[in-house]
DNA sequence: TGTACATCAGTGAACGCGCGTTCACTGATGTAC
DNA sequence: TGTACATCAGTGAACGCGCGTTCACTGATGTAC
């Protein structure tokens, strides 16, 4: 029971700079998480090392306890974002990169106004699908692996159809990110309603 | 005579490190052109005073006699690049904004290998739309505009429909920006054609 | 159980570097006479 | 037409700044006894 106790103790107790292994764990969690969100909001070449630890509430010196590089956290930050992002605006993602239960609902999450207002919490490949095609290959590969996710789960809703979940996708992604492009609210909202109703119609055609 | 050879002496013969007037436009449209293929290629974050005069053949001390500042450039070379870009892959870009005559084509060079291959002279909305979306108001509205006029040039191949065209777009941007993602290349293209058969498909079915 | 000590998470000064920007200068341009 | 000179396109040294990265150090952790 001691030795459980002591164990459990780091985790449940320590509350300032902590220095336990645990406590380590968890800045490091900090930082990842902080990057997936600060690349998706302000784009890949927005990381800053200072910035990012003070923004998590450590000196800049620490960084290098836990990544290797800004280049090696790049890639971590890049990954994390792809699996934080799945499943559109939810919060919640889903267990696994497969398709929505529901096709029609994750749709219009996915293109929704509030996604489009929190690219942060959103979708990585429309926040930083311009940014990772002329990235090295690693995160090429990183993301593309994400995509093959993401047309693999639509291509179920698709009666099969692996074309035309990709052009769904195409357009869910180019539609949110011109959505974010056009500052008009009426112009962008349309943008959105439109792509929602071409995949929605595409989908119930395939029998969904 | 006299009068007209003096005027045009410049233009013609003019050919080392030039003082003149027509010289300095002449640098003026370099760093334009060459600022407008590097943020195609490289993205917003990449322009580099000092390395973009280099590329230009100038020293770094120059530019400021043609721009204001790095930002004021930027600006200038979204729009430059927005208008070099129309009519996507095609080197001789049409006239307007407005729809190409026979949208098939106009599909297929956009949705091609060649335009995926070279964003430096590609369609900006497609190698840029993430930048854009998280850059300040002038550069969001300065490709807003062209958003809006690359959709009202679709609108009339779907029937006057504005929905379908702005899926249809949505399709194009998004396709061509995951295609450059894809690492793979007969992923790629597949994404393309998927792309492809899709708007071409909705066109036809508006009668086009 | 309590003490002594090795470990190591995090600190903060320091580094070299490339950046955007400024400015005194050079020398060709092109105008005034 | 030819000369004298003001203009100004482009040069290159210098600036302050923020960046990524290194490293000697601090002090809590957690283990050995």
């Amino acid at each position: 029971m001691t030795i459980i106790m002591q164990r459990v103790k780091p985790v449940d107790e320590v509350e300032a700079m902590g220095h336990s292994q645990a406590e380590k764990a968890a800045s490091r969690e900090r930082i990842l998480a902080a990057a997936s969100a600060k690349i998706r909001a302000e784009g890949l070449e927005s990381l800053s090392v200072g910035k990012l630890m003070a923004d998590v509430g450590l000196t800049h010196g620490g960084f290098y306890g836990h990544f290797a590089s800004r280049a090696d956290l790049l890639a971590q930050a890049l990954e994390r974002a792809l699996v934080d992002g799945e499943g559109g605006a939810k919060p919640a993602a889903p267990a696994t990169e497969t398709p929505p239960r529901r096709l029609a609902g994750f749709v219009r999450s996915y293109l929704s106004r509030a996604h489009r207002d929190a690219p942060q919490s959103g979708c990585a490949i429309s926040a930083l699908a311009c940014d990772v095609g002329r990235a090295d290959d690693a995160c090429r590969e990183s993301m593309a692996a994400h995509v093959e996710g993401f047309i693999a789960g639509m291509t179920g809703r698709f009666g099969g159809d692996e074309g035309k979940a990709m052009a769904a996708v195409s357009a869910m992604v180019g539609a949110l990110a011109l959505s974010r492009v056009v500052p008009d609210r009426q112009r962008s909202d349309a943008i959105l309603r439109a792509a929602r109703e071409m995949v929605i119609g595409m989908a119930e055609e395939s029998g969904a």
